[in-house]
DNA sequence: AAAATACTGAAGTATCCACTTGACAATTCT
DNA sequence: AGAATTGTCAAGTGGATACTTCAGTATTTT
């Protein structure tokens, strides 16, 4: 039964928290460092790090160490990763109400 | 800090646990009893029972029940929140992206 | 009516996970 | 060089959560 996709299940993981979400939003708005994310979501850098660990496995953010400060930014393949779930998803869904359609049509001919 | 959304928190919640998307993937291909679920599953009904619920709260299953069985299947609300959510996002880092080209741009001339 | 089916509810357990503290390493500032 | 800044590592803690079992309810079947 398990088709398993340890790629989807990081990501939705890394999406699963909302202080997680909270650091993407920030990343969108401007590329920041750890110590910043810290100060403005209230935990200890620590955390932060642990975090950023996990959003960059997921493939949402991306990070880059210059000197003594990592600077965090978005990275696009986990949104396109995601998208193409719902994208799957959905066309397998909606095949279902197709054919659903098509039954209904069919058993009006009776 | 928190702009907080209860509802997209439920959402990311409830697809952070594999269980719950094998189950998406389940009645994306047919609708189903909570007993076959759990069948297919290899757990107890009352677990399936349990992410029904949270599923359902987070818009992305619809269930009914009639007569002793409750048929589950998959609810669009959810999807198309979840959707939204990765435009906003998007849209957000892409202007940002656009932003960064323009100063790109206007460096060029100095 | 009796037995089987399909689920629901309460309560317990074991694991996971977000966060902390405290000690350390590396870089920049004065 | 010494002090401050920024981040990393290891280990621990409390609370969430994905399960379970057991007991019960409602519906169908025989």
């Amino acid at each position: 039964m398990k088709k398993k996709d340890p790629a989807i299940d990081r990501l939705f993981h890394a999406l699963g928290d909302p202080t997680r979400r909270a650091i993407l939003d920030r990343l969108g708005h401007a590329p920041t460092s750890a110590t910043r994310l810290a100060e403005w979501l209230g935990v200890t850098v620590t955390a932060v790090g642990q975090h950023l660990q996990i959003l960059e496995d997921a493939g949402l953010v991306s990070t880059e160490k210059l000197g003594r400060v990592r600077t965090c930014s978005i990275h696009h393949a986990g949104f396109d990763r995601l998208e193409q779930w719902i994208r799957d998803h959905r066309t397998s869904w909606e095949r279902r109400l197709e054919r659903l359609a098509d039954l209904l049509a069919e058993s009006d001919k009776d």
